[in-house]
DNA sequence: TCTCGAATAT
DNA sequence: TATATTCGAG
């Protein structure tokens, strides 16, 4: 079947992502419930393979936190509960979002990512197109830099799959 | 009117 | 530093 070949080949695809570390400069935070809860059940990305094992969690606290705390109450002038309910908790790119974020922008191709045709790719719930945008943004400032740099091999490894040949 | 992207704010 | 928001341009 395709399937498996196709399989293999993201597999691979990830597992480089997974062992270059360069735009995953993201914090180690947890996915934020809603959006975990709308990634596909078989979905790799909710177990990306780790190679150094992230360190465990330590506090148990109430189990509910799994976004850092929505904002901070900037001058505690503002800091409600209604107000808070009301603004969406800070987004936390996770690797496994990010893998879907650039696995989205390969797809497209770096030049024709734009944040709407992105959002439809990834088809995360609870993901906005600001959202994406905003990351869209830092993500090609990685990659400028990383042009600018002349870091041919992490530079070129992260252009390099614009060409989804099989 | 909508989307984009840079700049700016938090 | 990472993410959100604003704002002008196309």
């Amino acid at each position: 079947m395709e399937g498996d070949q196709r399989e293999e080949a993201e597999r691979k695809r990830f597992a480089r992502w997974a062992e270059q570390p360069p735009p995953a400069e993201l914090p180690q935070r947890l996915i934020n419930p809603d959006l975990a809860l709308s990634l596909p059940p078989n979905s790799r990305y909710l177990a990306p393979p780790r190679r150094t094992p992230p360190p465990p969690p330590p506090p148990p606290s109430s189990g509910l936190e799994y976004f850092a705390a929505p904002f901070p109450s900037s001058s505690g002038d503002d800091d409600s509960p209604t107000s808070q309910a009301l603004k969406q908790p800070r987004l936390a790119w996770t690797p496994e979002l990010h893998a879907r974020f650039v696995d989205a922008v390969n797809e497209l191709g770096i030049e024709k990512a734009f944040p709407t045709r992105i959002l439809k790719l990834m088809n995360v719930d609870g993901l906005t197109r600001e959202k994406v945008a905003s990351h869209l943004q830092k993500y090609r400032q990685y990659l400028g830099s990383k042009e600018q740099h002349g870091a041919p091999d992490a530079g070129q490894r992260r252009s390099e799959p614009l060409s989804l040949e099989h």
